[in-house]
DNA sequence: GTCGTTTCCGACCGATCGGTCGGATATTAA
DNA sequence: TTAATATCCGACCGATCGGTCGGAAACGAC
């Protein structure tokens, strides 16, 4: 017994915590088992006693990365009770996306979606992982506008169509993810992003503002 | 001199379009220079006469395509003049793209996409190409856009921002293109397009409808 | 100790693939 | 005809990398 002794399933983490790192990095393509094993501090077959394939490390990685995700979207819910705010945290975060600290994890979550939609990708034949982890954030939103409407401060009609505004507010912000990462200034994701929400939070408020109420 | 006779720019074209098909199906990676040859009906050497790398081959494909796609844009512009009922084209033409015919072409443009933001992708060193060719499409939409306000159709002062608006009004057609492609039948992007386009266009008309101006 | 079990890993295998090379073949010019 | 040139390509090279294998090392039970 040795300081560096773990039990089975701590060793398992290490490696898949190695792994996302790399991942997260460089990609899936162009991180190898051997950097990984390396960034691990272990032998290269030692990974192949806890993952069977690399496709199978992956998984576990992307798995962590995209619970991390949805605890995010989570605590926004957690610190702020205001639908409206929450809704321009979950925005924030998205252009949070486009800034060099959080570059990598915008690099890996396209990564992960590319590897969706090639017939050779890792997650071509396993959708229904994505589309879960998908429904769990728009599941997130959906409930913050619920919520917004049952305390009367969104408008009620949108509580029939709360599942379509998110997954359009969702895809846009992923879209402007994209963009962000087409080269440092090239777009401003958070100019953009505000004149996005300022336009859309209109549509959802129940009461008009007081200007126009009074013009009435 | 035989019909299999061409001139050297004419086999360059036979090999690019090979490539285009190819790469279009499986993606950069998935498709090796081989493959193309055969598909070009030459030898795998030849190819390298006519394209340094295979990096320069997808250069020239992919630029195949981008021509494709702007052209379509201002086809849209040449069949109708009314500015609202080009956006709604150009949606149109955006979940075309999320249909069986087209998916591949959707593949091909997320590919380009991730082949700008990985370090090791083609174009990580060419954004500049990327950004020209998406500069292009947004001045095409653009150009609706201020049409629509000169000739009083559209609210005069979107014209301040209407590169702001056309760039976020991709974002969200690329972000739904990407849902589209997670699986048949997981999002209808048919309706989720209509719906946000049944919410944009009011947003940029001048006159509010008919109804709501004999109200006041 | 010592025997069985678990954990570890360096060396190797097999396959893929981008790119090169040397020469064959066709074309053109004189 | 022939020499020069352009075009073509099968065979090969070198490097990468996922995954396997056989055995070493560490550990635990007795």
């Amino acid at each position: 017994m040795n300081g560096e002794n773990h039990k089975r399933s701590d060793k398992a983490e290490i490696i898949a915590r190695a792994a996302l790192d790399l991942f997260t990095q460089k990609g899936f393509q162009a991180t190898s088992i051997e950097q990984i094993a390396v960034a691990a501090g272990i032998g290269k077959s030692t990974v192949y006693e806890y993952y069977k394939t690399k496709e199978d490390l992956f998984i576990a990685a992307v798995e962590k990365a995209t619970d991390q995700w949805v605890d995010e979207l989570r605590e926004i819910g957690r610190q702020t009770r205001d639908p409206v705010e929450r809704l321009y945290k979950v925005a924030d975060l998205c252009t949070e996306f486009c800034e060099q600290k959080r570059m990598g994890e915008n690099r890996l979550f396209f990564e992960v979606l590319m590897q969706t939609i090639m017939e050779s990708g890792v997650y071509f034949n396993r959708r229904h992982l994505i589309r879960e982890a998908h429904q769990r954030m728009v599941r997130v939103i959906v409930d913050y506008l619920l919520t917004g409407v049952s305390e009367g401060r969104l408008r009620p009609d949108i509580a029939r169509h709360a599942e379509r505004i998110t997954i359009n507010f969702l895809a846009y912000l992923d879209g402007i993810q994209l963009y962000g990462m087409l080269g440092e200034g090239y777009i401003d994701s958070r100019e953009q992003v505000r004149f996005f929400m300022d336009n859309l939070v209109p549509l959802l408020l129940a009461e008009p503002p007081m200007d126009r109420r009074e013009a009435e």
